[in-house]
DNA sequence: CACTTGACCTGTCCGC
DNA sequence: TGCGGACAGGTCAAGT
């Protein structure tokens, strides 16, 4: 779930909230957060102060003063909450949250900051990661290593990016967006927004697919992943930003998870099938 | 090498 | 009501 305007979404509301916050209190369930751990990362953690929280693909990177990072990847179920000392989110409250009391069943990391407050690590299936890195050393990981340009940057033209998809020019061009070596942060919501956006069939190979569509695709996918940054990403189940909100943007998803229902553009009924191992969703006629 | 499938997890939903 | 199984989706390892 949470793919690239997801995490973005989430970084821009930790940049406001943490940095100059110092560390006063870690708890873990180490190793299956922190894998691979050369430290004692709570002791390791205590009496550093955020810097700054950036974004790369769908990673996460808290920097600390400590010269270290956490680096951290919330696959599809994972939340980062940030509750002040004071906040209590009963039903009704204007700050109400999609989720309740923390820490729950689900939270794996606690920070406490020295003014009080928590940041949570929950992830119903444990599948995301923390880990603890010389901020100098990220780029050397081997995610970062391959990891695709990112496609709302300057430099990602509609050539740069058909340049990308042609390294995998023998799949289907669902299964190489979803391709973070490709291009960085698109997962399944955007890759069948903007390939519905471009008219393009999920199974169509890259190599037969139209520069003249490529350029809709380019388009497509930048507008789609815009608007859903402005909306506050989207949700499904697990997804909350960093206040425990929900995301806004599935109100305005065309085909995604609408199965049923009819396209937005010709009034065909929405299809969902399996393209890269994974649910797709078309309008047959559109995406023919 | 290029590409596809399965594993990692847990909660939810559907059919029997 | 309970239970088994499919499904959800990001990434890496293993398989074809």
């Amino acid at each position: 779930m949470p793919e690239l305007p997801e995490v973005e979404t989430v970084k821009r509301g930790l940049g406001r909230l943490l940095p100059g916050l110092t560390i006063s209190a870690v708890t873990h369930d180490n190793p299956k957060s922190f894998p691979n751990a050369e430290h004692d990362v709570a002791q390791f953690l205590l009496q550093s102060k955020v810097v700054d929280v950036t974004r790369r693909a769908k990673v996460l990177m808290i920097e600390l003063s400590s010269k270290y990072s956490l680096v951290i990847h919330l696959k599809m179920t994972g939340q980062l909450v940030y509750r002040s000392d004071t906040e209590k989110f009963g039903a009704g409250h204007p700050n109400a949250s999609l989720i309740g009391a923390l820490p729950d069943k689900s939270t794996r990391v606690t920070l406490m900051f020295d003014n009080g407050a928590h940041l949570y690590f929950n992830d119903q299936r444990k599948f995301g990661w923390m880990r603890l890195i010389p901020t100098a050393e990220i780029p050397q990981i081997d995610f970062f290593k391959r990891v695709g340009p990112e496609p709302l940057s300057d430099e990602f033209t509609w050539q740069v990016m058909h340049g990308c998809l042609l390294r995998r020019k023998n799949t289907n061009i669902k299964a190489a967006l979803l391709d973070q070596s490709v291009i960085a942060g698109v997962g399944n919501i955007y890759a069948d927004e903007s390939l519905w956006g471009a008219k393009i069939n999920p199974t169509m190979l890259v190599k037969d697919v139209p520069g003249k569509q490529i350029q809709s695709l380019h388009k497509a996918l930048r507008d789609v992943l815009q608007l859903s940054i402005d909306k506050g990403g989207s949700t499904v189940q697990h997804y909350v930003d960093a206040e425990g909100k929900p995301g806004k943007y599935l109100t305005f998803a065309n085909v995604f998870r609408r199965e049923g229902q009819p396209c937005p553009r010709c009034g065909t009924i929405i299809e969902k099938s399996r393209v890269a191992g994974r649910g797709t969703h078309t309008c047959p006629v559109c995406q023919s």
